[in-house]
DNA sequence: GGAGTGATGACA
DNA sequence: GTCATCACTCCA
């Protein structure tokens, strides 16, 4: 059987967000979770925010606020926020520093849905602002195999109307496709 | 189709 | 200090 390999830092410190994020469908997302057992589970779907410009992106127009801050930083940590005061959101922070970009991640495994996600592998607030390590709890490996590039799909982002008809539209959520049985 | 839920950010 | 706004999920 082939180790699985670490991802190196740098990798995530590309400035193409949108490419990482489609990058990241199928590599393996790795939890130890409280009571010392660890899981690993496929990504399945993602969301990119890319930037100042991107207008559904939380740090859109370069808002730097208490929240918004570890977005600027230099990819490779985790941005998690709590959403309609319910759901915790696992973001990883990407791009060099001071660009704000991060990738959502909306689905591994079994476990499609952002806050569902959190919720199985018990990530909240207390993740937020960790670099992805190994002695951390949560990172990330890449698989011996990845997926074909023909079945990952590209569609618009989720629950971000507000962001305009452009932002709101553009293909940057990536998700895996089922394939079916022949 | 609609409510719940609470941190966040804008405004005063 | 107040208030509106949400990168969601569940139940009817």
């Amino acid at each position: 059987m082939k180790a699985a390999k670490a991802i190196p830092k740098s990798w995530f410190r590309s400035s193409a967000t949108v490419a990482l994020a489609r990058e990241l469908i199928g590599h393996t997302l790795c939890r130890r979770m409280p009571d010392g057992r660890i899981r690993r589970l496929p990504i399945t779907e993602t969301e990119a925010y890319d930037g100042p410009e991107d207008l559904a992106c939380h740090a859109h127009t370069n808002r730097r606020t208490k929240r918004t801050e570890v977005m600027f930083a230099r990819g490779g940590l985790t941005y998690v926020y709590l959403c309609y005061g319910v759901h915790w959101l696992l973001n990883i922070v990407t791009g060099p520093e001071n660009y704000p970009a991060a990738v959502l991640i909306r689905g591994a495994g079994p476990h499609d849905g952002p806050g569902k996600l959190t919720k199985a592998l018990a990530i909240t607030g207390d993740q937020n602002r960790q670099p992805l390590s190994r002695a951390n709890g949560l990172w990330l490996e890449r698989p011996a195999d990845l997926p074909n590039e023909r079945d990952i799909l590209a569609t618009p982002r989720i629950g971000i109307d507000y962001a305009g008809p452009h932002w709101s539209q553009v293909p940057y959520r990536f998700v895996i496709r089922v394939k079916p049985k022949v």
